[in-house]
DNA sequence: CGTTGACCTAGACCCGGGTCGAGCATCTAA
DNA sequence: TTAGATGCTCGACCCGGGTCTAGGTCAACG
């Protein structure tokens, strides 16, 4: 018989989260998880759903850059419990900043790309002779 | 007296670029550059104007995420001149794809992460007790 | 003169973030 | 009863992208 759905094993956590379970195993040592990876009798890991829940808090963070670092600091805070959201907060709004930072980057530099694109469509439309981008 | 403005010492495109110098020898021994960098008679690199131009535009593809091994075999196709514009317009428009899904997937998680913000601000807002994301 | 500063090469090192393998335990199904 | 999954630990390895060092050349300045 199975055990209540939340509690899962290692390999049904990563069939849910794409996370391989080296990699799950590297988070846990690096201290990702805001609790303690509970075991069973024979020292098998034991995800319940709000690590689960977690986990994918912490995908979030490592898709929007934030360093493994930086989340186990984060698991530290929610680790010490009640008192310290303010600190989360900010922790929190800091890593927004970067993001939208980002964002702004990224939507910079896919102006200069489309610029060149364009370019480049245009050069190859005219069946234009002579190079595009090289030495003069 | 200075050499014609086009022609530029290594040190001086480290300060128009902000690149190391380490970078630029790295970039150089990676074969991003589209056309071999010159050297003075004493061995001495010498960078054009349009070097620096090209290395404008490896540096916005490197902002944008494009690894060096991407950039290495755009640089390869111009250096082959006239005849593969098709094939650079291909990889750029690649890649162009790629920063949109990339800034996509950035703003999913800025809402995840705002999400969150909001739910610490609310808390400390009404200075509520009982943990936010703890164990249950 | 000698020292300072900019440059050169080759190669080592570092960091982040995984990824893999060896060797072992346990359960289950054929 | 034995093979196959699944799990465990510990430690090695890998990759990308730099970054730094040692040891050397040269030109210019005081």
């Amino acid at each position: 018989m199975t055990a209540a759905a939340s509690e899962l094993t290692i390999g049904q956590v990563c069939a849910r989260t794409g996370l391989s379970v080296h990699t799950l195993r590297l988070y846990e040592r690096e201290g990702l998880f805001a609790g303690e990876v509970r075991r069973d009798g024979r020292g098998r890991r034991v995800y319940s759903a709000w690590d689960v829940e977690w986990l994918e808090y912490c995908m979030r963070f490592r898709a929007s850059g934030m360093p493994l670092a930086t989340i186990r600091r984060f698991a530290e805070l929610v680790r010490q419990g009640v008192g310290n959201e303010h600190i989360r907060l900010k922790l929190l709004r800091e890593h927004r900043d970067v993001v939208v930072e980002r964002i702004a980057e990224l939507s910079a530099c896919l102006e200069v790309i489309d610029f060149k694109v364009g370019v480049y469509e245009e050069h190859l439309a005219q069946g234009n002779a002579g190079d595009l981008w090289g030495p003069p």
